[in-house]
DNA sequence: TAAATTAGCTTACAGTTGTACGCTCAAATG
DNA sequence: CATTTGAGCGTACAACTGTAAGCTAATTTA
């Protein structure tokens, strides 16, 4: 790469990180102004057009790379659910450690899904997505649900374990070890249910 | 009331609804101006003022107008399942219906519920959580559930229920109906569940 | 009836926003 | 080496924002 795509992709780099670096529990994505980030990025606000054609298009490309850390966190959790273990309990705890060490990539993530701008609500649907489906194939094969049964088992944990996380991102230590045990039950409580529901469809 | 308390209050009143007409799935209650409110509700910005101290005033009113809609609902619902049926089948009905007869009421609620201003956050919860223990205090009586699981299980529920009421507002009619019935199986996944939790804690 | 109150108005101002335009000068190209 | 390209800059402008100050006229109070 040469030196002027090298340079041009560490200020778009900036841009971005700006961008991140702005979100706070007070500050959303759609709040912050592209002069604001071009300030903080250290760029002149015309120059931002050079990278991005306007904000909703820095937005969509933060969206992006927080479908990539759910990605990763999904691997991760793959990893450690194959030493064995309650797979709820390593979900969990596994969801917790990369929101807690991510928390404005789930910022975005968790305000943009209801926010007001459809691109961006779709972006965010298309990325957790892949969450819900994943775990609806994988109820449907170890423990033989129904496909509709399993994609609701698998909306409602995944609700539940966004929602969760939502209520972490603003909370001390404790409290959110306390959340999390709450989160765990509640997703057994999905799972027991489903189960449940799966034989009475069963024996009939 | 005099001639003179009775025209403020209905240009209180002008402002409140020009705010609550202007939002839709593309405008959140923080994306509106003084200004864009006062000219709806056709009088100069500056007499804004003489009803709310700004625009985060206007916005808790709101929040509190939505609890109103909150309780009257929980009210509906109550009665009709004195009648008898499925309580939860009844619940969501009820939920539905008045959802979509004050959308942006639920709008508010739903997006400040997560928003950026902890004013706004605290006041929605505080609405919310109503809702959650008035649910926890039914499940324990009926039921027989345990404190803790009845709170688990009364905040799954509600999450599940104001999570698919944000998705069900930019549906048509007939997605809404598949809506429905996924959260009324996923509501029966956790009370099924929440009751198995239950007879595990007590067979020991 | 005279005085006080006040909802709503007009005017005004300073601050912020997005973005159009044209320049510079270092890197890339041929 | 000569030419072209393009990232970043400064200036500029119109649109919008929140809100301060002071006036008017109708209602309320005493």
């Amino acid at each position: 790469m040469g030196i002027r795509a090298q340079q041009k992709e560490k200020t778009r780099r900036a841009l971005v990180d700006a961008a991140f670096n702005q979100l706070s529990a007070e500050r959303s994505f759609s709040s912050l102004s592209l002069r604001e980030v071009a300030r903080e990025a250290n760029i002149a606000p015309t120059s931002f057009y050079r990278h991005f054609k306007d904000m909703n298009e820095l937005g969509l490309t933060m969206v992006d790379e927080g479908g990539l850390t759910l990605r990763q966190m999904m691997r991760k959790g793959r990893q450690r659910a194959e030493a064995g273990g309650s797979v709820i309990r390593i979900s969990v705890d596994t969801f917790m450690e990369v929101l807690d060490s991510n928390p404005n990539v789930f910022r975005i993530l968790l305000h943009e899904r209801s926010g007001t701008s459809a691109a961006f609500r779709a972006a965010v649907a298309r990325e957790i997505e892949h969450f819900i489906s994943e775990l609806a194939h994988y109820t449907e094969a170890t423990a033989g649900r129904t496909p509709m049964l399993a994609r609701a088992q698998a909306e409602a944990l995944v609700t539940l374990v966004f929602n969760a996380g939502a209520s972490a991102l603003d909370m001390k230590r404790a409290d959110r070890k306390v959340l999390a045990d709450q989160l765990v039950m509640q997703l057994r409580m999905v799972a027991k249910g489903a189960e449940a529901l799966q034989h009475k469809v069963e024996h009939r």
